[in-house]
DNA sequence: CTGTTAGCGCTTTCAG
DNA sequence: CTGAAAGCGCTAACAG
């Protein structure tokens, strides 16, 4: 910074002002500078100026899968357009997970923290907040507000006979959600499958082998619903005439087969949660969480009952 | 750092030594350090001590594509474990990318870089060149080589009648790779798809409507094979039973739906990528590309011929 | 093995 | 509006 301060002819703190931004300085003044620096090819040191000046100008991110990819993507380019490093910390297995808690490595490091597509139990949010920095959590959101978009859909298209499909251990009664729009509630169509594909499939077999079929199927999970969808379709089963399918999650696999799915728009909260906590960080300093909000994307599997 | 110096009754200078796990302390002192500093919730400064030391402890990963998730959490678990932190750049849209290139921000500020899933022209790498570190980039590998794996296995299991389906835009022939292995080549088996589902059924029903069926099919695409192996299922083709199918990338896909693929050990290459990258930093500072190398996971899609 | 003494490259008062 | 001086919290010789 020295060598600029001596090529413009001014002192370091003039430079350091100018390069800034800081108020202070002639704008001929900060232009001349600015040029120069540029010219030699100078950027100033990140180190030095955070420990002089006390701002880190770094964010970490923790996350616990990288699945969500598009959420990570959204916050990385917020952040680096506003500044900021992005430190990426990813929490996925517990045994790093566990570690990053055990000793939170990020004191006095960075300014802020960003926790996506991770639940925090009480102890780690507690590790954070001693911190002192803003934590912002991103949650993944209600699956019941999720279902109400898939149900409201299905009603619009005439829909009344809708089955459900939870991940198995799920105990939680979510028939509240069809009985408030008006849906009537048929025991045999709640189902319960593991996450995959196969599972998928034996739901479709245990509702083939039903008395009767619902005219639309809701599954809570991508791979589920794929599941369905080929064993349907092997059975002669066109997709939407017969039956339509609705997804609540799995964004890729159901955008590859043309699924109807509730999603996130994932990239743009991404963004959106950046803006919060910076201004948090400029602000009150609170830490908040940030509640994912569910869009559906109609595709081809969903039609007129 | 003082005020554990204080504390512990010896220098700054001691405690910076033990803290780090410099020679030069004795195991008592180093010990009895260790254990005020974590009493006093002390942890040193990165700022600081890398503004004095002239050492960064941290790599900037970048990578084009937040999707190959698992490389990313390889590469950051052992970068994380080797004290270094990880500064995440995605560089996935042309704005963000050439935004980061045209003035790359990590000048005196990452001890070296890595490139994930990223292919960089060459002007990128020389802008990387100039930070004067090490940059190692982790190729995508072969499809020749992928394609050397399904071709092999596919042998082994009696095949030899392969079709082969393509990206739309790949002019390059791979007609030597099944020549190698003693098969002949059918002009009508070599087939291009935009890499989609519906692309992959398109190439089925084209497939369906040649005058003779291969017994296997190898997919450039996750998609594409997906579509090709719904559209079968659909038609009443059995899978692996009247026809074998094999993808050449897609993880994620194939393995929900449990298509045999080639694919990396993606979580192990990204750690291994990052010791190569340490050893070059400690080393002899070279730049390097790692190439990721294939396995074959087999999977229900494939059987004898 | 340990302490002392200079900085590392900036930012920030405080004067001018 | 600009400059001089005093650190920010550490590490790295250099002594002992």
């Amino acid at each position: 910074m020295s060598d600029v301060a001596r090529a413009a002819g001014v002192s370091a703190a003039t430079v350091s002002r100018a390069l800034r931004g800081e108020p202070g300085v002639s704008e001929a003044t900060r232009r001349y500078v600015t040029e120069v620096a540029k010219r030699m090819r100078y950027a100033i040191a990140r180190d030095a100026s955070s420990l002089a000046g006390g701002r880190r100008y770094a964010i970490a991110v923790l996350t616990g899968d990288v699945g969500r990819g598009d959420l990570l993507a959204g916050a990385e380019g917020a952040l680096r357009q506003a500044g900021f490093d992005v430190l990426l910390y990813v929490l996925g297995d517990e045994g790093s997970r566990s570690g990053f808690f055990e000793d939170v490595p990020l004191g006095r490091r960075v300014d802020g923290v960003l926790a996506l597509s991770i639940t925090l139990a009480e102890s780690e949010s507690a590790a954070l907040a001693e911190l002192g920095v803003p934590v912002l959590t991103v949650d993944d959101g209600d699956l019941r507000s999720a279902l109400r978009l898939a149900v409201g859909h299905l009603i619009d298209l005439g829909h009344r006979d809708i089955a459900l499909v939870l991940a198995v251990g799920v105990d939680e009664s979510y028939d509240e959600v069809l009985v408030a729009q008006g849906l009537e509630i048929r025991p045999e169509w709640t189902l319960w499958s593991s996450p995959t594909v196969v599972g998928g499939e034996q739901v479709a077999d245990a509702l083939l082998d039903g008395e009767r079929l619902p005219t639309a199927v809701i599954s809570a999970s991508g791979e589920v619903a794929l599941g369905v969808f080929m064993r349907l379709r092997r059975d002669g089963r066109r997709i939407p005439e017969d039956l339509s399918l609705v997804s609540l999650d799995g964004q890729d696999l159901t955008r590859a087969v043309g699924i109807t799915a509730v999603e996130g728009a994932l990239r743009e909260e991404g963004e959106q949660a950046v803006a919060e906590l910076l201004g948090s960080i400029r602000g009150d300093g609170e830490s908040s969480v940030h509640e994912l909000s569910w869009q559906l994307a109609v595709r081809e599997s969903t039609g007129r009952a």
